[in-house]
DNA sequence: CCATTTTTTGCATAATTTTGCACTTTTCCC
DNA sequence: GGGAAAAGTGCAAAATTATGCAAAAAATGG
């Protein structure tokens, strides 16, 4: 086998099992592991395997492989369909009460969840009620805006 | 006037929609769509983002969004943490939202409910959210100390 | 084999990103 | 209101990553 083939394995093993933060510590890592490299061929080994580098939750960053499921196609990332059941939404302040129909609310809220908008903090359903929280300093055209992007003709709910 | 928060939604926005390759393309980007800053403070908001970048297809980078669902909770066993299944806290006003794993918020808001402290007017749960109140002057820091009482760490679950 | 082409790599350096620090702004809280 | 604390930011420098280029290694094709 080539010692391209063997230290691209090597790298997606030891980030699979490792925390790697940069291509140094890859390199001491892939070392120890017999593979004798430099930087230069490790940012272009990385870049080969489309690896990601990433700030992680401690303040730091982490070297991650690519979604296996993130092919040459464009990722769906949300599936666009016509959300039934909404028949309202007002605001105040900074919450949004929408109305839909009895049974609908979490339904609703749930797909609004997934979206996960920046502008809106978070949900809460009832039966036929759902009260959106949003982000501060956030304007209601911006909660109505990221709405569109799932809820086509969320514009036409809206009640002044 | 939260212009950061403007402008990581802006950022979010960005990235969302066009390909971004590198800070400086975005600082360009963000400049055209009226907001002024640096580089430096760019390598910040994208660590807060936990925007990752990548290697495309093209031979190029791109920044990408994380997944909204690779938020890695630390596991945590039921006699360390009674009130397991809370994922954050995030204030806006005089409300908190608080975000649980899926069927948890009904159970920790009739925690917090049964404790009634005096700083928290009340709590609506949803399946998987949290709206709670807080007296009117109360600050943010008191709500959170009076939750840590019975919700040890609850401060690491702060979303700033 | 040998010459030729392609691939891989290291070196040096360029390009980009991160961060310490000091200063400014905002928020907090009485 | 106003002092204290926290958050946000720019600057410049440090750290990290990417790449042009030439050389070495490997593959190709007589």
């Amino acid at each position: 086998m080539k010692i391209k083939t063997q230290r691209l394995n090597a790298i997606v093993n030891l980030i699979e099992n490792h925390k790697v933060g940069s291509q140094e510590d890859l390199l001491i890592l892939l070392e120890k592991g017999g593979f004798k490299t430099t930087q230069a061929t490790l940012s272009r080994d990385l870049k080969a395997l489309k690896v990601a580098k990433q700030p992680d939750q401690d303040g730091g960053y982490v070297y991650v492989l690519p979604d296996s499921n993130d092919q040459d196609e464009p990722v769906v990332t949300h599936e666009e369909f016509p959300l039934s059941g909404i028949l309202s939404i007002e605001f105040s302040g900074n919450l949004a009460i929408m109305k839909t129909r009895p049974g609908f609310a979490n339904g609703v809220a749930s797909v609004i969840d997934s979206h996960g908008p920046f502008e809106i903090l978070g949900t809460i359903a009832g039966d036929d009620t759902i009260l959106i929280i949003s982000r501060e300093s956030v304007s209601r055209e911006e909660v109505i805006d990221s709405l569109s992007l799932f809820v086509p003709g969320i514009g036409d709910k809206i009640v002044l």
